[in-house]
DNA sequence: GTCTATATCCAGATAGAC
DNA sequence: GTCTATCTGGATATAGAC
């Protein structure tokens, strides 16, 4: 018995998984109140009743994919930390890996412009605005500290760490944006331009 | 008679003005979808009903304020094309006043976050459509013309124009982003970090 | 020109058969 | 678990009074 329910679980938690994965492409590519839950159903070939068997509401749905989007990219950076790297190092490998996730991984600029929407938006769930409230500021501290602990050592640029934080971020998301607007034809640019803006000599 | 024909037509125009300004704050902060024509009438300080006295849907006051946005961006870019200055004068130039802007023009950030939401999401009137496919690609084309320019002088950095101008203008997009989300708060970085990917020692 | 009231439509969510 | 049919609410757009 405890073997069939487990098995249901598995089953029910791919389903679960396979909604998400339609429903993120159909928010990022026209946002949140845009998207009809019918697409959703549609676009993961169910009927719009069954979805209801695997979420609540709409809402729920957006909101478990924001929770997704947080816990990678603070993991990420929560990883990056930890790594023995120099600070200089952890800067460079960020961005790389970023620029090379961006241009591989369709899911990772969906949830880059997942979140920008989100957060840019005053008309999302409660929930999600207190998620984006609680983590949205954790990738810009990490990346700050890391700075912070870079200049100490004269390898990376002495600029205002928060200035160098805020851009190297919004760059990134910029590039995302693009991305997943732009779709299989984007072709990140050279990592030597984005790593002179931090790095010295 | 023409007299008062004018006149009309001037109260009119301030009418269309008003609605556009508070929709293009609305549509920034929200989106298209997600913004009620109820909303837009209350911030206009007007009945829903007035509201089509002026325009014919919301989709047609979407359609301006893009129209209008890529008006301000590109008329810009081929002011800039025109000016009597060096390559790397221009890029500098460019990027001093941008940030400059986001920082003092509520409206500008507005206009750039509507550009990106649109060009961004499927889910946007036809019209729409068809003026940021037409419009869109006018802001990179400038910016690679300026800087291929000056990688002959010498001035520019050497890498590949396309990958300059798509960092440059998602940079810029990104802080914009920001910008509309932070509202007041924001405080530009310090522009030497952003040049320093453009020109040369 | 301006408002209030209302018709119409459509999307989110539910109910109930299989 | 899965579907079809339906209820319900809310948003766009219109009509009609002043």
């Amino acid at each position: 018995m405890t073997r069939n329910k487990e098995l249901n679980q598995k089953i029910r938690d791919g389903r679960r998984e396979q909604i998400l994965s339609k429903a993120l492409m159909l928010f990022a590519a026209r946002g949140l109140s845009a998207t009809k839950i019918s697409d959703i159903a549609k676009a993961a070939d169910i009927s719009q009743g069954l979805l209801y068997h695997y979420f609540e509401s709409k809402d729920e749905i957006f909101v478990e994919l924001i929770k997704n989007g947080f816990d990678r990219l603070n993991g990420a950076c929560r990883w990056l930390e930890d790594q023995d790297m120099t600070p200089k190092e952890k800067i460079v490998f960020a961005l790389v890996e970023l620029l090379k996730l961006l241009e591989q991984n369709e899911d990772a600029a969906r949830y880059h412009l997942l979140i920008a929407q989100a957060t840019a938006s005053e008309s999302i769930p409660d929930q999600a605005r207190v998620i984006i409230e609680k983590e949205n500021s954790y990738p810009y501290e990490a990346i700050e500290r890391i700075i912070i602990e870079g200049q100490k050592d004269d390898l990376l640029k002495k600029a205002d760490p928060k200035d160098l934080a805020l851009v190297f971020w919004t760059t990134i998301n910029g590039l995302a944006i693009y991305k997943a607007v732009h779709g299989k034809s984007f072709k990140a640019p050279d990592v030597s331009i984005l790593t002179c803006m931090f790095t010295k000599g």
